[in-house]
DNA sequence: CTGAAAGCGCTTACAG
DNA sequence: CTGAAAGCGCTTACAG
């Protein structure tokens, strides 16, 4: 014992393909013909491929896979990371970033049936080299999936050239393919049902972050109801929460500090920046939806806990990630010009729906086991 | 236009490392070295080739980096996958595994420090192949970390002698490193307050999966808490709640369906599934904490939202996700056994610490700003 | 300090 | 059907 040189250091090598072959008594092109479905090895030579395989473990290195001219069977996720407010008491729930975490669980479920892995960066736009860390992971993966706007247009138009981009909440470009909630037809159900059903006048927006096209055109669906229903819609840089929850409660703080006279229904971009506001209002009083009725958009999970219940735009979160990965996926084509080049342009709208619950100022459904819920019980 | 062939089709490729050194009029080996700060080039040497990367946009290939020599500056990461439950209500609480995630996005932050990124596979151990793809990742990374029993321990030893492995909430081996929560201390101090200031006489402890460590050691300080104080506790193939909201849940009605008496208090293994024992437990009008108390274990976000407020033992999510991945980046060494190899073997523990809120039966805190959350609002 | 060359572990035309 | 060989894009001894 401790003779064996392989045996001396734990860490002993992976087996290579060269020695697959040599125990095999074949070339390592069959071993690679076989493990591939390549051709067509005689009986014999695949079984004894096969044994050997098994016999030493092999499994082929991902590098000198991709290098050989084969896929990397990887793509690239790029998350947008939100900055940290120091004085947050939401930090545990900004981390907890359910949107995009559920987003990714869609995408990875739909890789693993294609025998991809998802190689996960999230940026904080406020380093100065956000842009080289994204390309430098595109060199990693076969290409890649940009969650809500992590790029400059032109960075963005340069690294599509080089490799196939899917963004996620983003606008299409001739090179990239976007796919995102139809959030036009969620807002507008949404704002008539406050506006018709409800019968608020006045309402504010508390949008996402700057220049997001989600929180834009959720905006714009939402004035264009209220201004045809001749409401009020309050919005500009006071009702910003860069979907988060301490940006809601931090925004809904400083309009009630500057004594600011509080809309009817408070439409929030995205759910994550309702908990804040909600969190606010209960602060100084202010009852949800008695006072202020308050909603949401996505429909995460935690929405259905919250006190009220959150009334939500609801989108098929794990959809949207599983169609990001199908289109990337078409577009990786072996070489440029490929089929998946065709697709290129294309703004893809999955569709969205109105949940009711209570912070709208629905009532409470009719007790029965079959709607009640952990939020409603007691 | 037209003519230059990088322009008819959109992708060109992207530049490689022979590009750099024809413009900038050096070898390919210069280029290298400039780049990865080797020996120290001629200033003059330095500029062209930094010159000549900036115009062309050069980054090199993760792969063929790779295959040189160079670490693959990649950590594979296995996330166990719940079984769905068909009939579930919780569907899409499972699938927001909050837990891992955050484990996940702890590691990812310190692996970017570093310049590693995360290549994330969940696998559903009812797979046949999971061992497989599990050593299919381990070849695309350099690095191995492992959540909660997702090998057998045949297996883990394989796999642990070809490439790193860190293991969390597992159990260290002569070649893994194992990092947990310290959850004899945790469970210590909750059981004492059950016991001790509650007064309460009549346990149960809803365990996790089986044969999950951490499952285990909580069940066992439990036990001897209980046992030490001359309490009853109930355990056993009823009381299994998988982790999972639903398998809280479904234990919860069946012992009910069974004509059980429920204890006075019920101790679960983790979070998710105290949401689903709350949630049944309301179903049937069984208040919480007034004729069961529920407590939970991580403290994860969702728990201060849920009603009645959960009490829970607090771990550092994202510590656990931080440690693990120092861990095994000091186990990365260039070939074995480097320094790194020392550390292998060791079982870290991290602190908890038990955080009281309503569901054990302690008073909601006194009103006021500062500790005032949405979830008593109202 | 720098370049020519070998080598990393695969895949895939190219011959046979 | 199979093997010898070139090539993928890097890094790194080895000479100079």
């Amino acid at each position: 014992m401790g003779i064996d040189p392989a045996d001396t250091d734990g860490a002993r090598q992976p087996p290579t393909i060269y020695d697959v072959a040599r125990t095999a008594g074949v070339s390592i092109a069959s071993v690679s013909r076989v493990l591939n479905g390549q051709r067509n090895p005689r009986a014999e030579t695949r079984e004894r491929v096969l044994r050997a395989v098994a016999e030493l473990g092999f499994m082929p290195d991902g590098a000198a896979r991709a290098l050989g001219g084969r896929l990397k069977e990887v793509i690239g996720v790029v998350v947008r990371r939100p900055r940290w407010f120091d004085d947050s008491q939401f930090a545990d729930e900004d981390e907890n970033l359910q949107f995009p975490d559920m987003i990714n669980r869609g995408m990875e479920i739909v890789a693993q049936q294609h025998g991809f892995d998802l190689l996960v960066r999230s940026v904080d736009l406020n380093e100065p080299d956000a842009g080289r860390r994204i390309f430098a992971l595109a060199r990693k993966s076969d290409g890649l999936i940009l969650h809500d706007r992590v790029l400059s247009p032109e960075a963005l138009d340069r690294l599509s050239r080089q490799i196939p981009v899917v963004t996620l909440a983003g606008v299409p470009t001739p090179t990239t393919v976007n796919v995102h909630g139809d959030n036009e037809s969620g807002m507008r159900a949404l704002a008539r049902h406050l506006i018709v059903d409800h019968s608020y006048r006045t309402l504010a927006y508390l949008a996402g972050h700057e220049g997001s096209p989600d929180s834009l055109s959720r905006g714009e669906a939402l004035a264009a109801q209220v201004a045809a229903a001749g409401a009020t819609l309050l919005t500009g840089e006071q009702w910003r929460g860069r979907y988060q929850a301490a940006g809601g409660a931090r925004a809904i703080e400083r309009l009630i500090a500057a004594g600011t006279e509080l809309p009817r229904a408070i439409v929030c971009a995205n759910d994550q920046s309702a908990i804040g506001v909600l969190h606010a209002l209960s602060l100084h009083g202010i009852a949800v939806p008695g006072d202020v009725a308050v909603t949401g958009f996505d429909d995460i999970p935690v929405a259905r806990h919250l006190r009220p219940r959150l009334t939500s735009v609801r989108q098929s979160i794990q959809d949207l990630g599983a169609t990001a990965f199908e289109t990337l996926y078409a577009m990786i084509g072996r070489g440029a010009g490929g089929p998946g080049d065709a697709a290129r342009g294309r703004d893809i709208a999955l569709p969205t729906r109105l949940v009711r619950r209570q912070s709208c100022g629905c009532d409470p459904p009719p007790a029965g086991p079959a709607s009640r819920t952990v939020a409603e019980a007691g």
